[in-house]
DNA sequence: GTTTTGCATTATGAATGCAAAATGCAAGTG
DNA sequence: CACTTGCATTTTGCATTCATAATGCAAAAC
């Protein structure tokens, strides 16, 4: 035989992390909530040494901070973090987009298309909801069209770091208008196989959206301090 | 009192993952070592809990790989990972440097330029080593000047998982030259802050790096069997 | 009445102990 | 002689334990 299939290995603490971080990315636990070890090892039925460990690399992803001595929590995201993180992300979907152009099979296109058309189905109805869906799928699409997984790891890695943003993701009618029609362009340059065309619209997509974000914080903090 | 300088709160782990990072960058830990705990207990003069909990932080880093029950070993880097990430720190770079010319003042372009020509004087001396300084300082410096922390530690992160190619950075004459040719340019759109110019030069310079590295794989492939 | 101080409680950091899995080696088998 | 098989040793994963820092609260001082 040439090659096996290795078994799964399993470890503890690698489940923990992987358990946690769902547990914040579905908002059980919110940014800025202490995590007492106790708590989760008992929720969790294991002991603290698997779950410190597994703390310790939810906090080199940065999705925990940890505070010497006094506990971890998970992360918050300020306002320059955000300006920090968006131009990556739109560069690396600058990149993801490109490398999709050059990989794109006419029934990926075929595919997206239909994302797309249900997406603007939803955008005609206001249902926020299914419309986010969709809208994340077709950018998850593209990641693995472009078939860099490192890419990938990295671009969903930075989602969950800005993850912290996503209750006041409330666009205005203007920019949700201006989101529809940069999803057009990027159909279109998609269609077209155009892709420095489309790493183009990608990083200025990402620049709509960082404004997006920007001006639901501004409204935010002086709905906060009237 | 305004503000108090919080004091440095210290961690083993944190200490720890520090130390094996520059095990491992010095080249005391060559990529594909095992790392057996009690031998770096023992040195290190810890016990394994915090030692483990840093072996951790380190795999989730991406420059150790953890093999479950069979313990860690400094991650090694295939040539189809190469080619994954160098599309990427082309990106970040291209990022950077449009960054940078937005940011840049005369005093770091004069700064710059006295690198770049430091490093001219080196390549013409045939001096690898300085050339090689000089010229990641250039690139250090291309983000300190873009100002954006979260992109500079990205880069710095990829910077250490391609860690492991480095002994067979062995230019051709060709690419060498290349390489300088690049960098002349980078001088002058920097000089001339044309930053979407800069970025194109950049991803162009990150392609022909990737390309050199191939270059060296193949001839080590092909040395390794002959 | 507000602030400060001391102590008890709790939580975190690190070390040790124990069970399970992997490794190495020698003896046995074809 | 190559290849498996069984056992002893080593290594790893997790639980438990011990030490230390932080927190909360009540009493004392201003």
């Amino acid at each position: 035989m040439t090659a096996t299939a290795a078994i799964a290995r399993r470890s503890l603490h690698g489940e923990l992390v992987a358990l946690i971080r769902d547990l914040i990315v579905d908002g059980e636990l919110s940014p800025g909530t202490k995590i007492p070890e106790q708590a989760l090892c008992e929720r969790f039925e294991v002991s603290r040494t698997p779950l410190r460990e597994a703390l310790k690399v939810l906090a080199a992803e940065g999705i925990v901070t940890l505070h010497p001595n006094r506990g971890a929590s998970v992360s918050t995201i300020t306002a320059e973090q955000v300006a920090e993180l968006f131009p990556i992300m739109g560069a690396l979907e600058a990149l993801a987009g490109e490398l999709a152009c050059a990989r794109i099979t006419d029934r990926d296109i075929a595919r997206i298309r239909r994302m797309h058309d249900d997406m603007l189905a939803h955008y005609r109805k206001g249902a926020r909801g299914p419309y986010t869906r969709l809208n994340q799928a077709i950018h998850n699409a593209l990641f693995e069209i472009a078939g860099n997984g490192a890419l990938q790891q990295m671009y969903n890695s930075l989602m969950l770091r800005i993850h912290a943003i996503r209750f006041l993701a409330r666009k205005s009618p203007e920019r949700w208008r201006e989101a529809i029609d940069d999803h057009e362009e990027i159909m279109t340059a998609l269609a077209a196989r155009d892709g420095s065309r489309l790493a183009r619209i990608l990083k200025q997509h990402l620049e709509h959206k960082a404004a997006m974000v920007r001006e639901a914080l501004v409204a935010r903090r002086t709905q906060i301090a009237p």
